[in-house]
DNA sequence: GCCGTTTTCGGCCCGACTGTTTTCAGTCG
């Protein structure tokens, strides 16, 4: 078994870090870089290997093309090796402290000897830095809470964390904001604007006529453990839990340079500033400007537009060529939050009652979803599990009036091929529900319904690999959302390109905050899937249902005027 | 170490904030 992914893209980073700390300019970059290419791949680095196409990855080069084959190859790597023999562990381990950077580390390291978190422990309380050159009473007392909270545990805010468990701090977080006076916008920007499935922090932007009540307002928020900075313009803060929330205020005119700034990808942010040196013009997170004179900035679509390009919709900005797409006028048309009409998989609980059925159908109707297909029943290896009683079925058929339909569905776990327990065909269901776990590969007799949907699975592209060829034989639809069962934007984007449909949950069985139809419709998005490649969108050419009445974050669509 | 519709060499984002500074270095994002 060869190393995921993940695990080249962990070794590059440890480079960078070493080269960090060896004084290197450009080097740490190039790796970090090419890491972070290789962590957002689509598929196994060992399928580019085959094909003799690593170099084609963003950011990977000779060199680094080597390297990966060696890892793949022998599972380690001379290079690091050597790095890691030069260069004592600790010493990484000082650099990873916040306020530690490459710098700081190297000299603990080479003018003091300190070479791990536990002897810069020891070596502030023997007083060891008193007197030494950068080293006053605020720095040592800040090193004297980073080693003591380092020793406690990992620190805090480094863990990235799912995208859904941000989701309701976001939430409250621009409920709070946008209710101060004076404050005109407020949006989120980073890796959750561009519905990353996992968040590092939280980037808030936001403008106003009194900077200060936002500052205040924000030092408040009930679950802030802990201030980091604030200045004029910026605050960083600590929630308990750990995560960094950073506040900044900026004038209208810089909003939409700050959004588009802020909202990143790194890489993307790069290659758009080469673009517009190209152009003879500079961009920053203040505008875009020809020399001194600034010609965009207000919005997102201006500061695209100044550069001769369509605006990009967030989940797209990774640098996967959407600059050229949007040059040329060939960006996708995004599914949108409006599009979704139909929900093919939903469970109720097993003593769900008349009064949840009800609740199901006028949730439905509130949102003009059309179609609802509820599981009635689970089969396996032959056997038959009924999950619903008989009066709440009735319930559901009574209470959906005209213009729902209310299909119901068997879940099948393992193989449906062949699989025909008499119950499955009498209990009413009109489609099934495939769970991979796993499915066969080879092809035998047809299932005994449609299959519109392979659900309740995710993982690595091995095992997705085979689950999108059954699914593409059978005419189903893969269910994609947050969660180790449902397939990340990653895998989308291998199905979407494997001419697989998507299936977008809307989470209508759940509570109205829940915010699991916007996550995946994020991750939807981040595929590049326009709704003609969503199962359960509206066909086109129909009106979009009008947006669904849920508090939170806008979804990013483009800039209104 | 990577990269190129001006480059196979010479660039590589840049501003805010902090702490220790008398004009700046380091860290962070």
């Amino acid at each position: 078994m060869g190393l995921s992914n993940e695990e080249v893209a962990a070794r590059l980073n440890e480079i960078a870090d070493l080269l960090d700390l060896l004084g290197e300019r450009f080097k740490p970059e190039a790796y970090r870089r090419a890491a972070r290419s290789i962590e957002s791949l689509p598929e196994g680095l060992a399928r580019f290997a085959e094909r003799g196409a690593l170099r084609t990855i963003p950011g990977v080069g000779e060199a680094i093309a080597g390297k990966v084959d060696e890892l793949l190859r022998t599972g380690s790597l001379a290079y690091l090796e050597k790095l890691r023999a030069d260069i004592p562990a600790g010493v990484l381990e000082l650099m990873r402290l916040p306020g530690v950077g490459p710098k700081t580390a190297r000299r603990f390291w080479t003018e003091l000897g300190i070479e791990g978190t536990s002897a810069l422990a020891e070596a502030i309380d023997a007083g060891r830095l008193e007197g030494v050159k950068g080293f006053a009473a605020k720095k040592i007392a800040q090193l004297r809470a980073a080693t003591g909270r380092a020793t406690s545990g990992p620190a805090p805010t480094s863990a990235r964390r799912p995208i859904e468990q941000v989701w309701p701090i976001a939430r409250s977080i621009l409920d709070v904001l946008r209710g101060v006076p004076g404050v005109r916008q407020v949006e989120i920007a980073g890796s959750f604007r561009r519905a990353r499935e996992d968040v590092g922090d939280l980037d808030v932007l936001a403008t106003a006529t009194a900077p200060a009540a936002v500052f205040d307002a924000f030092s408040a928020l009930a679950a802030v453990q802990e201030v980091r900075l604030r200045g004029p313009t910026k605050e960083t803060v600590v929630l308990t839990g750990g995560l960094q929330v950073d506040l900044r205020v900026v004038e209208p005119e810089a909003f939409g340079a700050a959004l588009q700034y802020f909202t990143g990808s790194k890489d993307h942010n790069v290659r758009l500033r080469s673009l517009a040196r190209e152009q003879g013009l500079k961009v920053n997170e203040y505008g875009v400007y020809r020399g001194e004179q600034r010609i965009a900035g207000a919005t997102e679509e201006d500061v695209y537009g100044a550069l001769g390009l369509a605006w990009i919709p967030p989940e797209l900005r990774e640098d996967r060529g959407e600059i050229a797409e949007a040059a040329s006028g060939r960006l996708p048309r995004l599914v949108e939050p409006g599009d979704l009409a139909e929900e093919w998989h939903v469970h109720l609980p097993r003593d769900a009652t008349e009064r949840d059925a009800a609740r199901l159908v006028a949730e439905a109707k509130r949102r003009a979803i059309g179609t609802v297909g509820v599981v009635v029943g689970v089969a396996e290896g032959g056997g038959w599990q009924p999950q619903l009683a008989a009066e709440v079925l009735t319930a559901l058929q009574r209470s959906r009036g005209p213009g729902l339909r209310l299909p119901f569905a068997a879940e099948t776990r393992g193989d449906p091929t062949g699989l025909v327990p008499a119950d499955l065909l009498s209990s009413g269901a009109e489609y099934l529900i495939a769970v991979p776990e796993p499915l066969s590969s080879r092809d035998a007799a047809p299932p005994p319904l449609p299959v519109r949907l392979l659900a309740h699975f995710g993982g690595p592209p091995e095992v997705i690999g085979p689950a999108l060829d059954r699914a593409r034989a059978w005419g189903a639809a893969v269910e994609i959302g947050p969660g180790s069962d449902r397939l990340d934007s990653a895998a989308a984007r291998t199905a979407r390109l494997a001419g697989v449909p998507l299936a977008v949950p809307t989470g209508l069985a759940r509570s109205p905050d829940d915010p699991i139809e916007a996550v995946a419709l994020g991750f939807a998005r981040r595929a590049g899937a326009s709704r003609a490649e969503v199962a359960n969108a509206r066909d086109p050419g129909r009106p979009p249902r009008p947006a669904p009445k849920v508090r939170g974050p806008p979804r990013s669509g483009p800039p209104r005027r």
